[in-house]
DNA sequence: TTGTATGCGTTATCAC
DNA sequence: GTGATAACGCATACAA
């Protein structure tokens, strides 16, 4: 696809050694006058105006030169460059100015192909995830890409692969295909409610994988992930200290262990701090605007009109089911937060579209990336699981 | 990174041709015992129980093979093995179905970096966007990830390959970063107000660059967009229909081009459908719901008490705006959309979490995709620019 | 330290 | 058609 590059004199048709343009060896300890097969640094254009005179000043070209053109520039062996623009040689003289010297004036690049050939390192972190549309990959994906670069010929250029998928299936498929790709690691989203623990266990002997977010754990394969019960804590702590006495927990979808196990949390901490709730207000669901919104109805309508009286706070799994609760009760003309307080989990943007906005609790999503990454510099075989501590974002939404 | 594979009998230290296994040629024209230097399929265990019995049935196994081993299991030349798998050999004869078997058996994949040194192609399209968190590229990501293969052994696995980027210099970098990567082609969704003219025109020549959205066009390279003077009109007859008479357009920046674009496109539906519009109702800024919010604020609180009435519609340059618009118009208590009708763009997710939900332009996300990776697959230097109709996706902002 | 030579796993070319 | 083999561009073991 790409245009091919000439190299050296032979044109790629001659492949015969004998046909082929002579390959003329480094004059023995000679030391000053080197003879390569070298690739034209500028090559003859297709449709060169037959008038332009041959001394015209060359427009600066990118065009693909090789390690061999740069070495035959600075009047090094291919091996010195190598080593000098890969930091394998630590002297800073007049040869490794040279060698960047001449990198930097033909527009040299190394060819990742090849050395990831050679090298078996690609610089490429793979990344699976079940939307690009889901918050926290999203996050993710940002705090995943590295800062501006300090502009420099030959940087660590790590690069993301992405790989899109939501179901079981459809991302153990994309997990396949990057290990194909022979990626230096893999950081995983896995989807709600997918398991993936066994194409993981698969791979993570060969390639460090780490997974992000989810439950489904074990020993085998890193995690990082987030305190949730500590996020609990924070939530119901933060709830009783503005005089809140009764919640109700949204949770995610019931065949999830996940969702069972933040319940058992939610249960565990209100106790704790001598709150109340009822059986009747905790449901498992979907996540979404539309589910938070039927549930809210459900509990100030029905419910209510059953005798049992709503919470004063509500705490949802998901930014999303929080932002169908506020729609819900504005709907009623119930006052956030002076009748019922609603706190969210992830702190999507949405969280500050809402009118209060919306507390919620944020994952650390930089150390989060920086924690993945590192796992994956440690290499495979060595799993690992990290636990970080989110921070509660306190809104209109819950206090004012 | 990746755990080194033991190839042939050889462990990569003995690189001296003497010391090293002897090639043993295929015997001419046997046709029947071939010999040739293979991999192992299973490689020793580093730490082989001694006790285990040698004749033990090997578990199966993941260790990449490369095509000799499937060229020896297959009896066929790894040119052939080649060429089948690669879909260069047209015949499904008992060779080719030999050799899909081997290659299934042995659970071979093509190593990527050999192909791609080889054969210039990396099944890689390059993909530059200002956010993950940016509605357009969130929903492009997704469009562009192939539906769920079937799954084949050698799968045409075209993966996306992400630079990340918010501003000029950043979005330049990751441009020029994926060029160097040898990637089959780049979609690149400009941030707002940033012009890309003169990287993308110094790259089209060599990959294909398809930039989806913004302005800045140049004819030397591609684009695919939307008709943003259709979706202005679908918008001004849509609310015409509804009986307004008046309405205010909440532009994006001022400094970008297309804003003034979309402006001046504004103001000739509003005409051309006989609808008034008023100066100071209409103006630039931040693509934000905090700039929506004020701006509503103000033309209903300042600009109505300075005798100015504000208007039965309001059309909003980005979805993020008109959220706020709606909010701030909640928050006086004025109704959506019987007393004012809001519309949207982009049709963000977003737009189906408000109260009444919001009537927004939909981008063809999916057409967009098709279309720049058929201009990919065009190849450089012929640059095309592609316009697509949007849908207005009605809600209840604006009807009802 | 520097240069030479070798091989990484493919695909493309040539001879058959 | 098939098989043998030469690059592709780089990194590295080894010799100097």
């Amino acid at each position: 696809m790409t245009t091919k590059k000439p190299t050296a004199t032979t044109q790629r048709k001659p492949a015969r050694p004998d046909t082929a343009t002579a390959i003329v060896p480094t004059a023995k300890r000679s030391g000053t006058a080197r003879t390569q097969t070298v690739a034209p640094a500028v090559p003859v254009s297709d449709s060169a105006s037959p008038a332009a005179p041959a001394s015209q000043p060359q427009p600066p070209q990118q065009q693909p030169s090789s390690i061999t053109n740069v070495a035959a520039k600075a009047n090094v062996s291919i091996a010195t460059v190598s080593r000098v623009l890969s930091g394998k040689r630590t002297k800073d003289d007049d040869i490794a100015r040279r060698v960047r010297a001449a990198a930097e004036e033909l527009n040299y690049s190394v060819n990742y192909a090849a050395s990831a050939l050679r090298s078996d390192v690609t610089n490429t972190i793979g990344l699976v995830i079940p939307s690009a549309t889901d918050s926290l990959s999203a996050r993710l994906i940002d705090a995943l890409e590295p800062p501006a670069d300090h502009k420099s010929t030959a940087t660590q250029n790590r690069q993301l692969l992405l790989g899109v998928g939501g179901e079981q299936r459809t991302q153990a498929q994309r997990l396949e295909s990057l290990v194909a790709r022979n990626v230096d690691g893999i950081i995983i989203v896995p989807a709600d409610g997918v398991d993936l623990t066994q194409p993981l266990e698969r791979f993570s002997p060969h390639t460090p994988i780490v997974q992000v977010g989810g439950r489904q754990r074990s020993f085998r394969t890193s995690m990082v992930g987030i305190d949730e019960n500590a996020a609990m804590e924070m939530i119901v702590e933060h709830l009783a200290r503005q005089g809140v006495r009764s919640a109700a927990y949204f949770a995610g979808k019931e065949v999830s262990f996940e969702s069972a196990e933040m319940f058992a949390m939610f249960h565990t901490q209100m106790r704790a701090h001598r709150l109340v709730t009822d059986t009747a207000w905790n449901r498992f669901g979907e996540v979404s605007v539309e589910r938070g919104y039927r549930c809210t109805r459900r509990m100030f309508v029905e419910e209510r009109a059953a005798g049992i009286e709503p919470p004063q706070a509500v705490i949802c799994a998901d930014d999303m089911i929080a932002l169908g609760v506020m729609v819900a009760l504005q709907t009623m003309g119930v006052r956030v937060p002076q009748d019922v307080r609603v706190v969210g989990f992830n702190d999507s943007p949405l969280a500050t579209t809402t009118m209060p906005q919306l507390t919620s609790v944020r994952p650390p999503f930089d150390q989060i990336a920086q924690e993945a990454l590192r796992l994956i510099g440690l290499g495979a075989g060595r799993p690992a699981h990290v636990t970080l501590l989110p921070q509660l974002v306190v809104r209109g939404s819950t206090v004012g």
